[in-house]
DNA sequence: GGCAAACATTTTATGTTTAAAATATTGTCA
DNA sequence: TGACAATATTTTAAACATAAAATGTTTGCC
């Protein structure tokens, strides 16, 4: 590395190639992936089954979970705020998908469960959910992918004990 | 329908310990790791910066593109809908922050371009942003981050090749 | 018992994002 | 030329997301 002061004015253009730059290069192929995945999803889920991925994504947890999520535990496990789980859980349950129940013993709290049509709604869904992504994933090499697995998940650990 | 029941029962439980899930777990994990990135992103930019990521992230490609963008070809590059850019960008420009001028030859386009202004706050926020990436992503040793990178190119290579 | 703090959820206000429609310009080709 | 498709952007309506306030419940503590 060079001084500080020296590059004070190159910084920017210097910065494009330094090692430092690693993380950077890193985040931005991160995102490119997920994006692109991501929004294939939502465009086949909307095309195919004409709802979204924030909705199939709750589906899928409680599908997860045959006992039943109270709204702050599907808030936890979506990583999105709890007013949004409020919103979206309403939905779902208005078209009768989910049922919602008090929790015995704690009259704050609402225990959230899939009902049979929406166990039966939601698994023609994961059905095509999974095989949408055999096709876009499964181009890599089961040794790479393992590998690839490893690495996400030291980062992820790392993350989660960084952040919290 | 007993019989239906416990099928439908059956092929979830099955496909859960299947190999196809391989990809599905590789999605999921893929997806946390974005998330928690983006959010530690977004929050700082907010606490510190008192701006968002997208406001961010249209900066940023201008300051990769001396000569500017049109709206068009920041859509691409953000991948996120014209629309989106078209509101993002009014912002900016009303800020100071960007400036917009016709493209000489087709009236229809408009050319994006960072201000003096823009160029200054950007580079602030930029440097600060880098910090962050380095320190949330720097825990892993620099063979696996390499190792990781190619992996990920294969993937977004894949999937553009497959989707476009 | 009574009070304050913490908890679980919903509501509200604001802002983001998308798809689709609308507007306007450019290119093509018979 | 004139019809028509393609292009570039903006506007609009609906879904989504968040923070903060509001509502109601529980717990701990004196």
């Amino acid at each position: 590395m060079k001084t500080a002061a020296a590059q004070a004015k190159l910084d920017h253009e210097s910065r494009l190639d330094g090692d430092d730059h690693q993380s950077l290069r890193l985040w931005l192929r991160l995102l490119t992936c997920t994006n692109l995945i991501e929004r294939a999803l939502r465009r086949r889920l909307r095309e195919r089954f004409a709802t979204t991925l924030p909705r199939f994504d709750l589906l899928a947890q409680l599908e997860r979970s045959p006992n039943g999520l109270t709204m702050g535990e599907l808030s936890e496990r979506m990583m999105v705020s709890g007013g949004n789980v409020s919103g979206i859980a309403s939905q779902l349950e208005t078209e009768g998908l989910i049922s919602k129940t008090p929790v015995p013993g704690n009259r704050r709290a609402y225990c959230a469960r899939l009902t049979h049509k929406g166990r039966q709604q939601f698994g023609e869904m994961a059905r095509a959910h999974e095989e949408w992504l055999r096709e876009l994933l499964d181009g890599l090499p089961s040794e790479e992918t393992q590998q690839l697995m490893e690495s996400l998940r030291s980062i992820k650990t790392e993350l989660s004990r960084r952040e919290v």
